[in-house]
DNA sequence: ACAGTATATGCCTTGATAAGCATATGCCGA
DNA sequence: TCGGCATATGCTTATCAAGGCATATACTGT
């Protein structure tokens, strides 16, 4: 579980990150709102934890847990390269306006085998 | 493998978007450049496409892969509210300022849940 | 010291998945 | 038609993560 995008694959894990932009908030209070299990909570925050996606401080017998910032900033970064395309202008204008478009009628989409197909247009 | 963070969890496919960020490439050439074996290309690029990740077209016996933005896109808007926490101080100095301020404001808007317990107690 | 509360952790089971290998499918040119 | 290329897919195996349960640890007030 090395790498930030690991640790927020786990949807549990992006709830909490969810929760704690709000504001602090203790394992209870996590375990309470999410309906999670304290162990499961507590695992969680550890993952998340050492990943430096939060940090907790000491509030007697609880353990006040609160985001951070740098992990959640390495996956802007990554996305940095990506984000380009879509704020990009004029020039690119049309391919990305063809990406849209793309993305639309993407609903039904499915990838059968279509056999039988004649549709072998070559030309490359 | 529903989720897009689950789909970008994978570090043989996060490669292979950046690489599509480039321009668009056929299977062999992402298991050349990526040194990867085929089926492991192949599989990850099902994984991509069912999420929507990439498109293909035929080129002969050859799939063109490129990117499509919804996906990403969907990324980014996940990491909005977040965004908006260092979108005002950039100052690495500053980082751990910024969270520090950042924990005290919640805490003074987010009083009422304190002192919660399991059984019946909260929302005061 | 004790009882109670809050959180962390170890063990175990279960399910998901990545990768390799072999094979199937589809398309080409001769 | 055949041989060959490019890609997809089925099967199997090993790894690993998530969650439940029980227990350990740490702190509180009395």
């Amino acid at each position: 579980m090395e790498s930030v995008f690991e640790v927020i694959a786990e949807p549990s894990r992006r709830a909490i990150l969810s929760l704690l932009a709000g504001s602090e908030q203790s394992v209870g209070e996590i375990e309470q709102r999410l309906q999670m299990s304290q162990s499961a909570v507590s695992k969680h925050l550890r993952v998340l934890r050492e990943a430096g996606f939060v940090e907790a401080s000491v509030d007697a017998q609880r353990r006040l847990y609160r985001l951070r910032l740098e992990p959640l900033k390495e996956v802007d970064r990554w996305l940095e390269p990506f984000r380009q395309f879509w704020e990009a202008h004029v020039d690119a204008l049309e391919r990305h306006l063809d990406q849209m478009e793309q993305a639309e009628r993407m609903k039904g989409r499915d990838q059968s085998q279509r056999r039988g197909s004649h549709s072998a247009r070559n030309t490359k």
